[in-house]
DNA sequence: GAGTTTGAAACT
DNA sequence: CAGTTTCAAACTC
């Protein structure tokens, strides 16, 4: 499996951890191991976190103390099936494109990928009432209010030392 | 906190 | 490919 996602996102001072929709425009940037990452909760109860529903194997995480997820196999017990559900969630993602089927949110809630990345739905979106109007430039979020920065973990290290 | 709504992911 | 079901998160009350 190659390495290749980015985990970090500033905005201002802060740093969080992306949610699952943000994930696919995450993968394209650079890459490297999460700096200070929250621990993802997930509350699986069927999938046995072994399906893209869950939050952290979406993540290509291992699933930790937070979640609340029952029966669940995304641990270091069951390395089989948990690497190959990996490998085709890489395979998906190295041709994945942020398109959205969104028929009743209208584009507008945390329902839809598109808006939940901060993106623009595009010709490749099959929404009806489309009102996502969001016009952020690549690799950048917006969630309620609040702008996120996705940038490259080197670049965030060095603005991490300069502020000290 | 419980129940409902939603749409991606999975399945047929 | 299209239609349906399953699922967990987003949302509402």
């Amino acid at each position: 499996m190659k390495p290749n996602h980015c985990d970090t996102i500033f905005k201002d001072d802060q740093f969080q951890t992306p949610t699952r929709q943000q994930k696919r425009v995450i993968t394209e940037t650079t890459i490297k191991k999460p700096f200070q990452q929250k621990q993802r909760q997930c509350t699986c109860k069927k999938s046995q976190c072994l399906k893209m529903y869950c939050d952290c194997l979406a993540f290509g995480e291992y699933c930790g103390s937070e979640c609340s997820c029952q029966n669940c196999h995304n641990d270091d017990k069951h390395p089989e099936q948990r690497s190959k559900v990996l490998e085709q969630m890489v395979e998906k993602n190295s041709s994945a494109q942020l398109k959205c089927n969104c028929r009743k949110s209208n584009c507008q809630k945390k329902y839809c990928e598109c808006y939940n990345a901060g993106v623009k739905c595009s010709e490749l979106c099959k929404c009806d009432d489309c009102k996502n109007s969001v016009k952020l430039g690549y690799n950048q979020f917006q969630i309620g209010n609040q702008k996120f920065i996705l940038i490259p973990v080197q670049t965030f290290e060095q603005l991490k030392s300069q502020q000290k």
